[in-house]
DNA sequence: CCAATGGTTCGGTGGCCGCCAAACCATGCC
DNA sequence: GGCATGGTTTGGCGGCCACCGAACCATTGG
């Protein structure tokens, strides 16, 4: 650190105005840390075993940068039983993650990973901290806003007036302050379909109410949701989304077209 | 690098989606490099000497970093006779940038730091980017709140019908597309008031627009931003915002409530 | 032409920090 | 109580990287 000189200078702010955010970014400045954070934006809660087995660590590092993201206030942790229990800190957080993914998501689109069977069931639909991303997440979104009930935009996004009677009778909680026409609608930059999917409060409770009817499962221990043979049926019957009608788990059949359109198109 | 492990697990893509993130995390999680991004989110383009003084480095240094952010497309550089000027890439950048400041600024508050009346002019009236931040910034936002031409929440913004034809009015140019209902109202955490102002298109058009009108007047090579003997009138025309009536540029009186406000609130 | 200014490249130095193993504490189960 | 499991602490090692000065290239101006 370079703060030798003696007297105080007009650009002192800036250097004050940084301070804080290097010690955050470089928090997420490191592989490991970085890998239990994203392995955190799945949305539930991990041990502290589990997120250095994750991260490929002992868990006397893991131990110490734990302690760090807590300190950091970037997570937080509870003890249940035996265990520790770490999850993100806030939404402010996890919209942080986001922004950083997708910054770092425009750089170098070419370099093609290999796919896993793991890899294509992620991208076929998984959660984003609380709520869902992938092919399915951004066939959701399309479908609300082909239907008028949503607008996105690069900068926000916004329930229409019929989107709200249709969202209520799908059962989506909008709160009590939904007369008040508070936005809790967001654009999520979709890593894998480098297109928006729908976050915020609205896309939280679209990913419960799938959830509570059954229609999407989780892994345990991962971010992958597993659509279920009901599923099928209510999202094409409630939004016309048809997932290529075989098998309920990723076809992949989807995945060859997806992946197509998606990579080729290297542009930015 | 602990990627010394065989065969590939069911773990790997946390890995590799975390290695961007990493990169580009790691790149804002040092001081000096995060030091000239702070001063870049002044909006105006700098050169490679500039932002060498203000980070505290040596040029040879300087330049290193900023090779690097040029690589990874944080920043654009366009050479202007014997200079070369580095701005922000994208508006997708400074989002992150941002986000990366509102984590920042919501872990220990408390912490005083001095105060300058360069600091004062700051808080009171600055460019974030492209748009208004400071007590202005969020004091226009609150007008345009309480007058119900913008809703403004944690997870997106929104212009109503009303506003738009106030802004429109007012001479922003809210594009072809205001007819579809597009959104290009955001919400950016102020991190000296720790409220909400406007970002997006729809802060950068007011911003413009109270340039172009002579209310405003940027510091050259700096992010403060200064009230026009006209802008007093203006503003509290247009917008109903009383700036203490005294004189033009940054009434310490209004830093004194300000402050006051603020950070004794200790509670995150 | 030479001088001045802005910027980059190159070597070499120093320090910070991530890593692990081993020892240590705490909790829960038999 | 005693073993097992989950986490943290400690000490020591190693590598990466930010830093600088000096030399070097490029542009502009006299």
């Amino acid at each position: 650190m370079p703060v030798a000189a003696p007297g105080p200078s007009r650009y002192d702010f800036a250097m004050v105005a940084a301070a804080n955010m290097v010690e955050v970014a470089a928090l997420v400045g490191d592989t490991a840390r970085a890998t239990m954070l994203a392995a955190l934006m799945g949305g539930q809660a991990l041990t502290a075993s589990e997120l250095a087995s994750r991260a490929r660590i002992s868990r006397s590092t893991a131990s110490g940068h734990l302690g760090k993201l807590v300190g950091a206030r970037l997570l937080d942790v509870t003890q249940k039983r035996r265990n520790r229990y770490y999850r993100i800190a806030s939404p402010l957080v996890a919209r942080m993650l986001e922004g950083i993914k997708a910054v770092a998501a425009i750089e170098v689109p070419q370099r093609h990973q290999p796919r896993s069977a793991t890899d294509d069931r992620l991208r076929f639909a998984r959660t984003c901290y609380d709520h869902l991303a992938g092919h399915l997440g951004v066939a959701i979104a399309d479908a609300l806003v082909a239907g008028g009930h949503v607008v996105l935009a690069d900068d926000g996004g916004e329930v229409t007036a019929a989107g709200l009677n249709f969202l209520s009778a799908f059962g989506a909680e909008l709160g009590p302050k939904s007369g008040s026409r508070r936005i809790f609608c967001r654009p999520c930059l979709d890593w894998s379909e480098r297109r928006y999917h729908i976050a915020g409060h609205v896309g939280a409770e679209i990913n419960r109410c799938c959830l509570e009817r059954g229609w999407l499962r989780r892994d345990r221990d991962s971010r992958i949701v597993r659509v279920t043979p009901a599923g099928q049926i209510g999202l094409r019957k409630t939004f016309g989304i048809d997932l290529g009608g075989g098998r309920a788990s990723a076809p992949s059949r989807e995945h060859g077209v997806m992946n197509g359109r998606l990579w080729t198109s290297s542009g930015e």
